[in-house]
DNA sequence: GGCCAGGACACCA
DNA sequence: TGGTGTCATGGC
């Protein structure tokens, strides 16, 4: 499976280059994106950050002040605004009420604790902690999501029903926990699925509802 | 006007 | 454990 991991990284990264992840100036914008880019397409999630920062409160402590109703306001661009308004404000009171508002404190912790920890706030699952611990808090986790799914279906490296932890642990027993690697695949991964997704029909197994024009010619043998 | 985007959760059998 | 409904804006 090494191999195999290995020379799609290759393809990937010479198809599309360095992503240079996650698009955000600090950790905490990256956590912020991590729960306003759930079901949402970027270029929205953009939006509502950007109005976070024009407002000038990209704080924990001053995202933490505000009313739900204006955090609902300013993060409207990204859909699901009341839900997320909830989970951002879950991960807030977490910080404040644990960690004295700072990151730096919540990272500090063991990353299987940490982990764990994260799973336990409302509104954060696995592929959004995933994130958090990889771009944010720049542990070696890879970040598996709905592309990666639907990539190792088109190849044959996995079949039936999405489970997140089953095809994490095809990355994380292959391949060194190497930040800036994982950084770096999974961003690739995501451009790809972004890239070649809206020509053909649907395959089967496939977790999302758009098209995609798999299967590529990447020259990996299934196994 | 229809489809869908870098999920998570509640509820049901 | 698995299947389904819900949440919602914005681009194409």
């Amino acid at each position: 499976m090494r191999e195999k991991l290995l020379k799609l990284y290759e393809y990937l990264y010479a198809e599309y280059g360095a992503q240079n992840w996650w698009p955000a100036e600090t950790p905490f914008e990256v956590s912020i994106g991590a729960i306003l880019v759930q079901s949402t397409a970027w270029e929205n999630v953009v939006k509502a950050i950007n109005n976070l920062k024009a407002a000038d409160i990209l704080t924990p402590e001053r995202l933490g002040e505000i009313p739900q109703t204006e955090l609902e306001t300013l993060i409207r661009p990204s859909g699901y605004y009341r839900v997320k308004a909830k989970k951002i404000r879950a991960f807030l009171e977490h910080l404040r009420a644990h960690h004295q508002n700072r990151l730096a404190l919540l990272f500090a912790r063991e990353t299987s604790a940490l982990r764990k920890e994260l799973l336990s706030l409302y509104g954060i699952g696995e592929e959004t902690a995933d994130s958090i611990l990889l771009y944010a808090a720049e542990k070696p986790i890879f970040v598996v999501d709905a592309y990666t799914h639907r990539l190792f279906t088109r190849l044959g490296w996995v079949n039936g029903k999405y489970h997140y932890d089953r095809l994490q642990s095809i990355f994380m027993n292959s391949l060194p926990p190497d930040v800036q690697f994982f950084n770096e695949y999974h961003a690739l991964i995501v451009r790809h699925g972004k890239e070649t997704c809206r020509k053909m029909p649907r395959c089967e197994g496939c977790v999302l509802r758009q098209h995609c024009p798999y299967p590529l010619n990447l020259g990996i043998n299934p196994s």
